[in-house]
DNA sequence: TCCATACTTGAATGATCGTTCCATAATTGG
DNA sequence: CCAATTATGGAACGATCATTCAAGTATGGA
């Protein structure tokens, strides 16, 4: 069997996570996509199916990275609280790249089944990342120990979400610093 | 002169407001809008010009309807704490409806000096009178005297986002009002 | 009753949409 | 060098897009 080079199918993933993200899914077309991600026409409807398919492959991956990035930054620090920190000055740090995730959650809501079943998956294992380091927060005497440890991981979730939106309508870094710190009183 | 009966152009705006927040501006044809606004499409464009236009029309308004409510659920409680909280616990009961403001700042950024100028002009006013009422709350005890009222402002308005979007993924009103709980927290 | 006005509808325009077809270039094992 | 595979880009498809043109239908004062 003769095989020539495969195009990269991770990296052109990357280029439409930023077309979508930047656009969403109805102001992206497929000229923007293929020109984003590197690849002719044809091999992008071989290689996704369809529009639909690729969007839901970039928030799947978007998702699956952004994930891991929260983690890395929850386990950055010895103290609960300073991981949890670390996590939202990272989203302060990147607050300037807009989020597919909130992206699709304001554009399609709890419509789209196909969404739904990425989001619960990967919201699920996040939930429980903070919610562990807020277990830890409390043992070591930095979070107030009468909080409901998943209000509170649901409370930070949704500030990821405020401190994106506020980035992406042009709020400055220093604003979105002191969104964190407020959201950490809030924790004591 | 002879005149038939004009169409009610804000019962129209109406219409385009559900219409772009349920599928934001890209999402909307000019089908859907004069569906929902009850008007000829000769009399949109007659009326507002261009669909970007009549969408600057439906941000603008809804922005001020919705000032305007927030200022009435401050105002609504004689403490200012509870003024804020009242405003907190009315985003949580109308978090089914998705919010024009989030929608349009997320799909279109801080790229459009059209939308720039409504949305500063309107988060001002918002955020005054939000200040206002940490400083009741801080005269009366309530809130931290420490605090900076405009941090704390900021952090209220990127909590209306949260909520909101949490609300748009699924939320149940429940953990929407825990997330109102959390937020006040950071103020005492 | 008639006319001017305001609105509605349907057809038409040209552009762009997502998607597919097709011909071609490039690569590598046999 | 051939054959098979995998990519590419252009042309074409029908659908739908925003927008405009043209004709028709009400309305209410003269």
């Amino acid at each position: 069997m003769a095989r020539p080079r495969e195009f990269d199918t991770d990296a052109a993933l990357d280029g439409a996570i930023d077309v979508f993200s930047e656009h969403g899914f109805e102001g992206s077309s497929a000229q923007m996509l293929v020109d984003a991600m590197g690849i002719g026409r044809q091999s992008l409807y071989a290689a996704f199916g369809d529009k639909w398919q690729l969007y839901c492959a970039a928030v799947h991956r978007y998702g699956l990275d952004e994930c891991t990035r929260h983690f890395g930054a929850l386990r950055s620090d010895a103290r609960g609280i300073d991981g949890i920190d670390a996590m939202l000055r990272r989203v302060v740090e990147t607050a300037d790249q807009p989020c597919l995730g909130v992206s699709s959650t304001y554009e399609f809501g709890a419509s789209r089944p196909d969404l739904e079943k990425i989001k619960t998956l990967l919201g699920k294992s996040l939930r429980e990342a903070i919610v562990a380091r807020v277990h830890d927060g409390q043992r070591e005497g930095d979070i107030a120990p009468s909080l409901d440890a998943q209000a509170a991981a649901d409370f930070l979730i949704a500030n990821i979400a405020g401190i994106r939106v506020a980035g992406r309508g042009g709020a400055d870094p220093a604003a979105l610093v002191s969104l964190v710190d407020m959201a950490l009183r809030a924790l004591r």
